[in-house]
DNA sequence: CCCGGGCACTAGAGCGGTTTAGTACACGCA
DNA sequence: TGCGTGTACTAAACCGCTCTAGTGCCCGGG
């Protein structure tokens, strides 16, 4: 004989079908004495419940679904997925729903998965990240009539909850602490353009230039990859009247900046301040360590898996969460402009060629 | 009406159920005309199969399963797993198996994952990661009779098929060629020694020791992370008699020990070369770049998946297979002893205090 | 002319659960 | 005594698909 199935226990426990499924799940139909001897019956089986079989009738499949649209290399970097998930995964595990995970090359294959999974039934909601200025995923979304968390905001998420940090505030607060430092000069490497969170942060940079002061306060887009973090520091490096603090929005991208500029001999932080957006182990194990926005990635997919398990049990009923802005974290990389930092003596020496 | 059923293409059709079934699995039984017209009808529709009707009549699940136990924070910063898991999905999705993933504590409840999973008839295989010396999940895998692909080997891995690459032949490739440069010292900051792989480069180091000459080759132990990796290279170079060589067995930690030796003043490759025993963006990003053992994770994760979904197609008929052995590339890491490296001249100035 | 065999298709049983409708019995109350 | 009500349980429908057994028909051979 295979797996057991309630039939079996409900002939070894002598009594129906329908009394096991009552008593195996909770629900009233069976006195006390008769689900103890039933739960006994299953226990002794070793029974465990066929999932397809429940989802058949109309239940749960019990999984979620996340898609994540990046070319594959960009991704196997990046600490923030690899901490949102373990995040997800404690959300979810606490209520035994596990986690279909693809890795598309772009958004057309994100939606066909979002069909093509809504439809069969493979999850029962569904993670959005990324969020995009203008996202069709939204209304794919919205018109498939799947329970689903966008990760990002807030707006652009049309009436799908979200969870959200203010990345604008983020960005001030880096940009007071760099002005208050004395940079005038502050280069920011974003991300995507497309990115919603990018374009929040280019317009805070670009909003707060005035009112304190900046001389030059530029936004570079590149694809979130090290090479095109490393190849715009090169140029901003370059130029003759160069940044005296650079912004990157990814921790991967700050590594590869910090890397070019200690090849050009330019002192960080004597001569350039970074600031990673992101922070991570990466950020903490190079050296000068960089300062960094620091948040709780772990904490945030939690709350993402709650907030969609509530999506699932009551539809419409979930508003959007903000999570708490990010703080810096000051580590080494950042300092007055045209002063050696704290250890810059040695460090200065760098500035040979 | 919710989503179509063959029950209403067959109405639609002027067909029975049956006959639907057979038409959308291209299995005999209908003509090519009433095929066609079927087909047709369900296009039209936008029919999908519902993934738990199908799993439940005895059929597969259409899904596998991957449980990964380390602490979420190790993984958080390792490429080689984000590479492995695109490569996976890359070879499940050509036949639209999605993959289910877990990161778990540890090895007891990795264990128990597979016993739930395979009985609720979740998965129809698993892929076994991080292979122990003496691993207990290969046996109950095996009485399980879940089809399952070992990652790791060779040997120790009971009747379960396994793919996997010569860690020693790895090792005795870094060995000789730091060897060739001249280092008689060398240090080799391992990973958990409870992973096979990780004992097979011990013993691979041990044994090359002898011939080549060495008068040091000490392997530490650690457990992958970047704290102890930095602590175990403060350590080795805090000592009378240091090495002039340490290799890695991971980015992060060859990146952390980068770090340190920086901090310290010792000059790399001036004083101390570097390898890490896995390649990938971090270890191009730093500065200087990291020599290391390159491989295609990706097509690893590949091949892992053609191996698996072979296994569940027909089970017993997989044997072992032996990926190409990883090759040394060589970046600025590593030097002769004692000689400045390529760029020495300006790096030795690092070494002031 | 009848029969066997192959083809195209139908009917319906199952897969393992959940859920609803129904039954048997005890009990309280008029 | 009869009736309504509540409890504990059973029987069976149902979810959507697969697959087997069976049916009707046509064709060729004896």
């Amino acid at each position: 004989m295979g797996r057991p199935t309630i039939a079996d226990i409900a002939r070894q426990a002598g009594v129906s079908k329908g009394a096991v499924s009552f008593a195996l799940n909770g629900r009233p139909g069976v006195s006390e004495a008769t689900r103890e001897r039933i739960l006994l019956v299953a226990e002794e089986m070793n029974w465990r419940p066929h999932s397809a079989a429940r989802a058949l009738g109309g239940a749960r499949s019990g999984a979620v679904g996340l898609v994540i649209a990046r070319p594959a290399r960009t991704i196997g970097v990046e600490p923030f997925f690899a901490q949102l998930l373990s995040g997800l995964q404690a959300g979810l595990s606490a209520r035994a729903v596990a986690l279909q995970l693809l890795v598309v090359e772009d958004t057309a294959a994100e939606i066909e998965v979002y069909r093509r999974w809504a439809s069969e039934h493979r999850v029962d909601g569904f993670i959005v990240v990324d969020l995009k200025v203008r996202d069709e995923r939204v209304e794919v979304l919205e018109r498939l009539g799947v329970p689903a968390v966008v990760l990002g905001g807030p707006g652009r998420h049309g009436t799908l909850p979200s969870v959200w940090a203010d990345d604008r505030e983020a960005m001030l607060s880096i940009v007071h602490y760099l002005a208050a430092l004395g940079h005038r000069r502050i280069a920011h490497l974003a991300g995507l353009p497309s990115f919603r969170h990018t374009q929040r942060r280019i317009r805070a940079l670009r909003d707060s230039a005035r009112s304190l002061g900046l001389i030059e306060a530029v936004s570079v887009p590149t694809d979130f990859s090290d090479s095109e973090g490393a190849a715009a520091t090169r140029r901003l490096l370059a130029q003759p009247q160069r940044p005296t603090a650079i912004v990157y929005d990814s921790d991967v991208m700050a590594v590869a900046g910090l890397g070019v500029a200690t090849e050009m001999g330019v002192p960080v932080p004597g001569e350039l301040s970074i600031v990673s957006f992101d922070d991570s182990v990466l950020a903490r194990i190079v050296h000068p360590a960089l300062t960094a926005l620091s948040r709780d990635t772990f904490a945030l997919g939690e709350q993402v898996a709650r907030q969609l398990l509530t999506a699932i049990d009551a539809p419409g009923t979930v508003r959007d969460l903000q999570t708490p802005t990010p703080l810096l974290t000051v580590r080494e990389s950042t300092g007055r402009p045209g002063e050696p930092g704290p250890s810059g003596p040695r460090r200065r020496s760098w500035q040979t060629t």
